[in-house]
DNA sequence: TATTGTTATACTCTATAACTATA
DNA sequence: TATAGTTATAGAGTATAACAATA
């Protein structure tokens, strides 16, 4: 476990980076996500929700964990905020909410097909944008990437919840 | 460039994830982001700026581009944000704003003795915060996340403005 | 007129707490 | 009493725009 600088790919990255900040994890992680957030912007611009609605949106596309509770801790998100998506992806009439006969109290989530139609056409363009974000790795660092960042959130879905994940 | 499922590695991380998630991308990140920044919460809590404070004040001790604006293109922060990372970071003495005389708009922020002292301190605690969220990583991934990283903030920083970082 | 930095304002996200309804 | 979900409120973080000082 190498705490601060990579052994393995001096390469010619860091002196592209600003001074002091190409050893920080936190700050590279940041940065990372801005350059996604920006790119991403305008495919989920008049989607409700923005890129939480899409990772929801997927979520129960894949008859996965279906009550808001269960959502909010696979996801990560407030269980407000879950509320408020599926409010606002209802309203767009990409979800709904179907009442469980067992437990009257609950809530089971899923796509229409308005929604899956959608979603399909948001993974499309999102695939793009990833493509443009990672445009200057290779393709075994983009694998390497996708697969620490995995196990990054499994250890953290992990320390969050116990058990499940569908 | 695989935009979706990494080819190289499958492992059992992917059943440990909500279904649907652990190839979004935005997703995966954000998780990741998530994880640092609650692992990092008390080690910053009484930090001016938080986590955005660290990395101004690393920037700054490494001696780097100086000026609030230059700060903020290299940072990837907004310029307003700059001035209240400053004042803050001024007014607890790890900061201090040097008047430039030959340009008498800008201000050349540097860190005070105070400042290197404490950076040296966060610097300590966060590679342990680091070593904590990237436990379920081996060497090799760790590196390997980091060059990736490195990357893709030089292809966003490239994206921002086109010369300087330092 | 353009640039550096500051301030005021507003807006978005997210979290907290209080509430309803079911169990 | 505990749980699922909702609503209201407030707080942090961030961006926008107007401003002052200097070039």
């Amino acid at each position: 476990m190498t705490t601060t600088t990579g052994s393995t790919a001096p390469e010619e990255s860091s002196d592209e980076l600003p001074a002091g900040l190409g050893d920080d994890f936190g700050w590279l992680l940041a940065r990372a996500v801005r350059a996604y957030l920006g790119a991403a912007a305008d495919v989920t611009e008049d989607l409700p929700g923005g890129l939480r609605g899409h990772q929801l949106l997927r979520a129960v596309a894949r008859g996965c964990p279906a009550t808001q509770l269960a959502l909010a801790s696979a996801l990560g998100f407030d269980r407000t905020v879950v509320t408020y998506l599926v409010d606002d992806l209802e309203k767009a009439g990409l979800v709904e909410r179907l009442l469980d006969p067992a437990d009257r109290r609950v809530r089971q989530v899923s796509a229409t097909a308005a929604g899956r139609k959608r979603l399909a056409a948001l993974d499309r363009r999102l695939a793009k944008v990833q493509e443009q974000v990672l445009a200057g790795l290779s393709t075994e660092e983009v694998d390497g990437l996708t697969a620490a960042l995995r196990a990054i959130a499994c250890t953290a879905t992990r320390a969050a919840q116990p058990d499940d994940a569908c």
